[in-house]
DNA sequence: TTCTTCACGCTTTTT
DNA sequence: GCGTGAAGAA
């Protein structure tokens, strides 16, 4: 090695050697260590093509091909060729964890000594990197505030209003998610579409974005949108500050290529427009982001976008076993619009999924208790598990089930903690203090705790700041030398502002800021509001205001406590040791198990009725890849499941099987028989058996176009076992509704059923061959189905 | 101003 | 079924 550390070497023999641990056995091999070591499985050429390529590259990498292995080799041999320093690479990620983590392995490839990876991060903390620098150019000050979608909501709640539109009617989170969208699409106030600026408030859409944005100008602040689409109005404008980007950043390398909206394409293009070396890697197929402005069209056209690209797929799995993979694979093969990858692996074919129907969600989750109790006897680990949830309210029964089975789990995602309200109003002290300005911040804790400043206080505040064009603290102050406020807003507001003042004296006089912030929640009496609660939820806010005290210790100064927090929501997790996860499938990418759980696969739960009404064939695209996300996290084992009952938002209702589980090929998915309800046959028979229920829901209107029917049929055809509804009813009696605890009949105790004739009634009695009902209205009981066959 | 009551609506999640 | 948020009551 080199005794010089700041020559640049003349070849790439001379590269610094490369601090790996695994470094020994590669040298045994007689491969160069990189390659050997973290390219495994490409042929020659792609290796080749992944550490040299100049130009645009694209990389698309299937699930688990090893795609930041990818990222992360060719960033360090980069700079362990010393194509350039660290510093004259950009490399982007989407979140701070996947940044943190390309950090860690950049750093262990190339050593510690190499130098900071200052332009390694999320596009949002380097743009925000950017604009600081140059923020003056955007008419900000570099101190600007970055609000949250919270502020971000509740300024937009401030422009309806001043608009004088009904905020029942459009709604201000409305309001909020338009510009969110059109700022994800890089759209500025005047390039909001016709039609657009018509879904709210009859065509007063862009009027209130731009007003939006005037407001943010005032409070000098932006939100996450503003950070990247400043920073692109500066490069546009200014084609020699571009210029020294260009000259500074020699490789662009970016993780996730297929989660990029416009916004972000733009920002890439203008920088990559110099050496034209990007690098981006990225699976069309795990696409998942689109409802937050995702565009897998980028990825569609890179070749387009970038002439000259080369394009390597990588397709070698090594995670998954071959039925998991050939079920995953024939998923999302239902899709019309991907690039096309047929994962492959030289593993063995493990054991086939099982796929199984349950009555309903307790039994769905009283079988996956007992299938995970079955794994801790085969002496393996509760972190090996997974179970994986469309939505966040799935999430409940498998706890529920798990507390009672005594085995650990942990819930991955749920409220940030940043975003928790206590934190929230802790931190808007502290904005306060550092920038007396901050109205937002203001307006959440001038009554929090109650000081007597309740709403007409604060709206005449308002619109005296808002005609004034002055700040709310300085309108305080100024209303308080009148007698405009009388009684205890007066003194409140008077205490509220002479605490502020005192506060940052404190500051300034040099008190710590972790001591601050207690000083701050004691003599405000925020602490003394949680105590008195005696509500459930009051001693862990408090224990959260504890935490936050103990994370600002982390940091030196407040200023920088506060400018990180803002850009990274979230506080370092502790990792768990011994615990099934239990997650949502977004949350699931880029994550891998042994034996996952893929509970819940009903239509209009997984794929979701929302997301096809509202995006057609695309949002049922994007559900597909879902299950493609979450067949594929699994290395060992993948089960599968649907109830043909679930409470949704505390009703029952019938669920059909998701149309996902007919995708599965038959030759690699196993169909138990157990499922214990419905009509009782086997195979698929039994799945869609199970789901009578749905069936019979519509019988008399539109049963023989339902889904489930169709399929039951189709079934049928193909010469597979299957189990129709065996019941006939009397006039046009269904089922609604049904009660949670099973008897032994196909319909429970407690169903709710409609007939035509006697209204709504409960099940009250059956023997397996008749069902009685008790009709609420009439107070008759009368038997209104017989089953032809003993279920 | 603050307390109480009813209506509503409700994915997924990051920055 | 539960939490938020706005309208009415003390």
């Amino acid at each position: 090695m080199s005794s010089n550390p700041n020559r640049l070497p003349q070849n790439e023999s001379e590269a610094p050697k490369l601090s790996i641990s695994q470094r020994a056995a590669a040298k045994a091999s007689g491969a160069p260590a990189l390659e050997a070591d973290y390219l495994e499985g490409l042929n020659p050429e792609q290796r080749e093509a992944v550490l040299t390529t100049e130009g645009p590259l694209l990389v698309l990498a299937g699930a688990g091909t090893g795609k930041t292995r990818v990222l992360t080799t060719r960033l360090a041999h980069i700079i362990g060729t010393r194509k350039a320093w660290p510093s004259q690479t950009l490399t982007v990620t989407f979140t701070n964890k996947a940044a943190r983590e390309m950090r860690e392995r950049a750093l262990k490839l190339i050593g510690p000594d190499a130098g900071g990876l200052s332009w390694l991060g999320t596009f949002h903390s380097i743009s925000a990197q950017m604009l600081r620098k140059h923020a003056e150019l955007a008419g900000l000050k570099p101190s600007f505030t970055i609000l949250d979608t919270d502020d971000q909501v509740r300024l937009c709640k401030q422009v309806i209003e001043a608009e004088g539109i009904d905020p029942k009617r459009w709604t201000p989170r409305f309001l909020a998610g338009l510009v969110d969208g059109w700022k994800n699409r890089a759209l500025t106030p005047d390039k909001v579409p016709n039609d657009e600026a018509y879904a709210f408030a009859d065509g007063r859409g862009a009027k209130c974005y731009q007003i939006y944005q005037s407001r943010l100008g005032v409070l000098n602040a932006c939100d996450f949108g503003d950070l990247l689409l400043h920073t692109i109005r500066i490069f546009q404008q200014n084609p020699d500050l571009l210029a020294d980007y260009h000259a500074k950043f020699r490789y662009i390398l970016v993780d996730e290529y297929q989660d990029t909206n416009v916004a972000q394409y733009l920002w890439l293009r203008l920088l990559a427009q110099g050496t034209g070396n990007i690098c981006c890697v990225g699976d069309d197929d795990q696409s998942i982001y689109g409802w937050r402005g995702a565009e897998v069209d980028n990825i569609l056209r890179f070749e387009k976008d970038f002439p000259g690209a080369s394009v390597i797929r990588l397709e070698r799995n090594y995670r998954s076993t071959g039925h998991i993979l050939a079920a995953a694979a024939s998923v999302i093969d239902q899709n019309k619009s991907r690039l096309g990858k047929t994962l492959w692996t030289e593993g063995e074919k493990g054991e086939r999924l099982k796929v199984r129907g349950f009555w309903d969600g307790e039994s769905e989750a009283r079988q996956i208790g007992e299938e995970i109790e079955a794994w801790a006897r085969e002496k393996r680990s509760y972190e090996e598990v997974a179970i994986l949830v469309r939505a966040s309210w799935q999430m409940r029964l498998f706890e529920e089930r798990l507390i009672l089975l005594g085995i650990p789990y942990r819930v991955i995602g749920g409220p940030r903690f940043f975003e928790r309200a206590e934190i929230r109003d802790a931190m808007a002290y502290l904005r306060l203090i550092r920038s007396p300005d901050d109205d937002l911040a203001f307006e959440r804790v001038v009554n929090q705790p109650k000081r007597g400043v309740g709403g007409t206080s604060l709206a005449k505040l308002q619109t005296m700041a808002r005609a004034d064009g002055r700040p709310l603290t300085t309108l305080a102050r100024m209303i308080l030398q009148t007698d405009e406020l009388k009684g205890a807003a007066r003194t409140g507001l008077m205490r509220f502002i002479d605490q502020l003042d005192l506060w940052r004296d404190k500051l300034a006089g040099g008190m710590p800021h972790t001591e601050l912030m207690e000083v701050i929640l004691d003599e405000s009496g925020y602490t003394d509001m949680l105590q008195k609660d005696r509500g459930p939820k009051s001693q862990s806010r408090l224990d959260n205001l504890k935490e936050l005290v103990r994370a600002m210790g982390e940091f030196d100064t407040l200023e920088g406590f506060l400018q990180h927090v803002e850009l990274v929501m979230d506080v370092g997790g502790q990792s768990g040791g011994e615990e099934v996860q239990i997650l949502t499938l977004h949350a699931a990418k880029g994550l891998e198990w042994p034996l996952v759980f893929l509970p819940g696969w009903e239509e209009e739960v997984f794929p979701s009725k929302r997301s096809i009404d509202e995006n057609g064939l695309k949002g049922l695209e994007e559900e597909r890849r879902l299950a493609y996300v979450g067949i594929t996290r699994a290395r060992e084992r993948c089960h599968i499941s649907f109830a043909a009952n679930r409470q949704i938002y505390g009703r029952w209702q019938s669920v059909l099987p998701s149309r996902f589980v007919d995708e599965l090929p038959e030759d690699s998915v196993d169909v138990a028989s157990d499922t214990g309800y419905g009509a009782g046959a086997t195979g698929f028979g039994t799945a869609f058996g199970a789901v009578g229920g749905g069936v019979v829901e519509d019988l008399g209107t539109s049963s023989y176009n339902s889904p489930g029917w169709k399929r039951l049929q189709a079934n049928k055809a193909k010469g597979r076992t299957v189990s129709e509804p065996s019941y006939t009813f009397d006039g046009d009696a269904r089922i609604i509704e049904t009660g949670s605890s099973p008897g032994d009949m196909a319909f429970p105790l407690g169903a709710r059923v409609f007939h035509d004739k006697f209204g709504y009634g409960r099940v009250v009695g059956g023997d397996g061959q008749k069902l009685t009902v008790d009709f609420e209205k009439s107070g008759t009981k009368k038997v209104i189905a017989t089953f032809l066959s003993t279920p």
